[in-house]
DNA sequence: ATGACTCCAACGTGGAGA
């Protein structure tokens, strides 16, 4: 099963990008962020698209910013919008759906940007968190966390560590949230898979940044033991940054083995994809 | 360089993103 997670940065505005990559990769499992419609309005663009290639969708979305969806071809079950006892900012936000697809409960979640250190929005990023930690407390074994969390892992995940000094993304609080979730047992897939490389997701628009590789890693597959031990592919599609009308973020794409229990070991990257250089 | 780009609602321009 192939799982990917994917900030569009409106769904309107990436529709060449989205169909064409959607039957370039074809995943079975498609977790959606800034999606920036209400769900009317993304029934009324994707339903036929999706039909024709036989997903199902669960949308989350308001008129103006964030929103969230997933796509599904192995099925749609079990659909929960929004994370129970998060905060609103004032009011609640279109930032989390989860549903249950071929075996597995996926939540696609958009977490709040913070805006800035100490700031009312700060505030509401880390309380959103902490709310969603504890819906996923109680989920079920079989759980993948995808979407963007707006927060870098480490410093390794951020292109310049010291430009950041300051700024959100990479503040300690957000970290130990964000370890907080983990430690929930949910592996980062990518990071495991890749864990020299310099490995980004987002790149600004402005200045040359994706051109650079000036970036942030802030797009994240999170997996509960049981799922982390079925990845066997982890990977970012630059491809899809490339190009005419990109989204500044993209895909992060995870194939996950068919075994139900998949305890066939550690997965051992291949040589060539081993220590190479950064930058 | 307090920049650089893109999106939304709305039709001019400010907020948000990260």
């Amino acid at each position: 099963m192939r799982v990917a997670t994917w900030n569009v940065n409106s769904v309107k505005q990436r529709m060449p990008r989205l169909l064409p990559w959607l039957d370039q990769r074809a995943p079975d499992v498609v977790c959606l962020q800034e999606t920036k419609l209400a769900d009317d309005a993304f029934d009324a663009l994707l339903r036929d698209a999706l039909a024709e290639r036989g997903y199902q969708a669960a949308a989350h979305g308001e008129g103006r910013w964030n929103g969230v969806a997933i796509l599904s071809k192995v099925g749609l079950a079990d659909v929960v919008t929004g994370v129970a006892g998060a905060p609103g900012f004032p009011h609640p936000e279109a930032r989390a759906v989860a549903a249950t697809c071929g075996g597995v409960r996926v939540y696609s979640v958009y977490v709040p940007n913070g805006r800035v250190p100490d700031s009312d929005h700060y505030a509401y990023k880390l309380a959103w968190l902490a709310a969603l930690r504890d819906v996923l407390a109680g989920e079920r074994e079989d759980l993948l966390v995808c979407g963007d969390v707006n927060i870098a892992p480490t410093d390794a995940d951020v292109f310049d560590p010291a430009a950041y000094v300051g700024h959100t993304h990479v503040t300690e609080p957000e970290r130990r949230a964000l370890t907080a979730l983990q430690d929930l047992g949910l592996r980062d897939v990518v990071r495991d898979r890749w864990p020299d490389e310099r490995v980004f997701t987002y790149w600004d628009y402005r200045a040359g940044r994706f051109h650079q590789d000036l970036g942030m890693r802030i797009d994240l597959v999170l997996a509960s033991g049981a799922v982390a031990g079925r990845v066997r592919a982890a990977w970012v599609d630059r491809h899809a940054r490339k190009g005419a009308g990109p989204s500044d973020h993209a895909p992060v794409i995870v194939d996950l083995d068919t075994a139900p229990d998949g305890d066939i070991g550690p997965v051992v990257p291949p040589p060539s994809a081993r220590k190479l250089p950064r930058g």
